[in-house]
DNA sequence: TTGGCAATTAAGAATAAATATTAATTAAAA
DNA sequence: TTTTAATTAATATTTATTCTTAATTGCCAA
């Protein structure tokens, strides 16, 4: 497990080594995506640092996520919602999605990453990845049936 | 494995035990996508049907598809893009996704399917269901890379 | 079989997310 | 300090999806 100085430095090495320039929003948005567990859209990011930086643009978390996507510092999570969600990390790892709030989980599950593929894929081009999604009703929203109100 | 006058009759008996009109549109959307193989989006969908039924509107594709899936007659696929896709296949079964030309290829996995869950899972809530999406770079892309034009 | 009513549809307007365009400003790096 | 890239602001565009309204149609009952 890395220290948020080591992760920090790994961004700003990747940046450098792809001649981007380290501004002051990059650092901002990156580290705010970082702590926060919630898999944000951009428009939620926008708000989140809306008091630190009261002239961020909307247009520029977009156009920094994209960015950082690219870089494969930050991975768009594949969601039912039509509104993209990112998050910063990159390690190998699953979700739980919540068919009642749409709140997703992380998970790791290395007995599943260590599996072959089966054999219906054979054929059909080059593998890169593999995830699971794995969905149902999580603890918050089964306390909230319990106990309405 | 159902003919598809069976799967017909089961949509049909599945709309009447829910009131719902057996109209025209709602027929030959469910019957385009039933033979489609290429997990259409509302609007193509609605492209393809323009021949048969040329004032078919695109908001009725798009509220028709809402009602089949409440309905559990179809289901929307998870995936990258904004653009929400559809298919009419409800047994269980995987996506390999193409990141290049983000074509979907169903598959299934047996031994995936009858294995459990890890125990980073125990506690989230109630599990639903499982799925896989294997993502890379599918042959018709890998082909066309090699003989360009 | 037909008439009526509620469900459904068509058409176009509206909304929302995401991106693009421009020109002026700002800030990082050499 | 100078150069160059990035950001801003404001506005426009694009694309996916939903809403509104009025017209139409499936279906049931007579």
């Amino acid at each position: 497990m890395d220290t948020e100085q080591q992760v920090m430095d790994h961004f700003e090495a990747t940046c450098r080594s792809h001649g981007l320039k380290l501004t002051h929003q990059r650092l901002e948005i990156y580290r705010a995506l970082l702590q926060s567990a919630e898999h944000p859209s951009a428009e939620s990011l926008h708000k989140q640092l809306e008091t630190r930086l009261p002239t961020l643009s909307l247009d520029t978390v977009y156009r920094t996520l994209a960015t950082f996507e690219q870089l494969g510092l930050v991975k768009r999570v594949e969601t039912m919602s039509s509104q993209a969600r990112f998050e910063a990390k990159i390690e190998q790892h699953h979700h739980f999605f919540c068919d009642q709030c749409r709140q997703l989980i992380d998970f790791t599950w290395h007995s599943f990453d260590s599996m072959g593929l089966p054999e219906a894929l054979m054929g059909v081009g080059t593998i890169r990845g593999k995830n699971v999604v794995v969905h149902g009703v999580c603890n918050d929203c089964l306390e909230k049936k319990k106990k309405p109100e």
